[in-house]
DNA sequence: TTGGAATGTCAACAAGACTGACTTAAACTG
DNA sequence: CAGTTTAAGTCAGTCTTGTTGACATTCCAA
């Protein structure tokens, strides 16, 4: 296993002491880049998980419901019940495919993206904040070190994301 | 601290595409980086929340109930829950404290360690595994955006335990 | 010494995930 | 065309993990 390179820099910050320390930075992390987002919700009847699907819903406008929740990794039973309080509360519109019928194509309304704004604002703001606190050459390997730690059949969904992006 | 040279690189990596891109990547390695110890723990009856306090309880050994729930951001009830059957399956000791008899001070007991590096192992191998794909310098940028995108109490306890550590 | 603060426990409830079984409609296939 | 598969949605039930509220115990300070 192990490529024990003797006195190799590879070695050092490999000890189960600095892994330990990635472990704990990500699960601090992870909460600060959830709070802002949380707090705006906790006021009105939405969640994280409406949050998410608002967020890709964005992202890829016209997804259907199948692609959805591979990308959120959830049941389309659980999917189920998020959107269809975003339907009904005018957030999220789906529209029946003209190619295959069966499929409903989910975009927001404007009040879905007036809400995305401001949550992905919040968002944006801490990752900023983040990024210019760590300079350019750190958020590179910031993202090199997440791609890496995703599971391989996510990694591919995420490229697809970041190439239709630009 | 911000190097901000006109023209430079540090402007260019801002924009809102970029963070998106960060922001997503963010959520998709967290699904990884939890994949594996919730695996081992979908056969036992316990989740993810019963992997985090055996995590602090096994880095901070004889730390209050107090100081774990503050640590993992939750209500003394939701982490109580947890908690107790930690103790009733004998992984997790608690002991009433010396000097204040309200305080309870808790250890793993050897089945607690033993699950404890089950877990570790395998989420140290998938953070090992990004680490040696990325790089040491990646390493140390993902390292500190990871820092700077946390609240700053969390930063201050997460510095704590990082010095403890070594 | 007494009243408030801190620590932890018990009970009830809500959000959000899950599985399993089923329906409907549309598309595909032999 | 009949039969199967696929996409979406629904209903019911369960589990984990978070929440509030009420309460007991212990400590400390006025």
């Amino acid at each position: 296993m192990m490529s024990d390179a003797p006195g190799g820099e590879s070695l050092l910050f490999l000890t189960d002491e600095q892994l330990r320390q990635g472990i704990e930075a990500m699960f601090f992390a992870y909460r600060g880049f959830t709070a802002d987002p949380d707090r705006i919700l906790a006021g009105m009847a939405y969640g994280r998980a409406h949050h998410r699907a608002i967020h890709f819903i964005n992202r890829a406008p016209g997804t259907t419901v199948n692609n959805l929740l591979i990308l959120l990794g959830v049941t389309k039973q659980s999917l189920n019940r998020v959107l269809r309080t975003l339907v009904e509360d005018g957030l999220v519109e789906s529209k029946v495919g003209k190619s295959d019928k069966r499929e409903r194509h989910l975009f927001l309304t404007e009040a879905g993206e007036a809400l995305e704004r401001k949550l992905s604002d919040a968002q944006r703001a801490r990752m900023r904040a983040a990024y210019r606190a760590a300079g350019p050459q750190a958020v590179a390997g910031f993202r090199q070190v997440l791609e890496a730690m995703m599971d391989n059949d996510l990694r591919r969904k995420y490229q697809v994301l970041k190439d239709s992006g630009t």
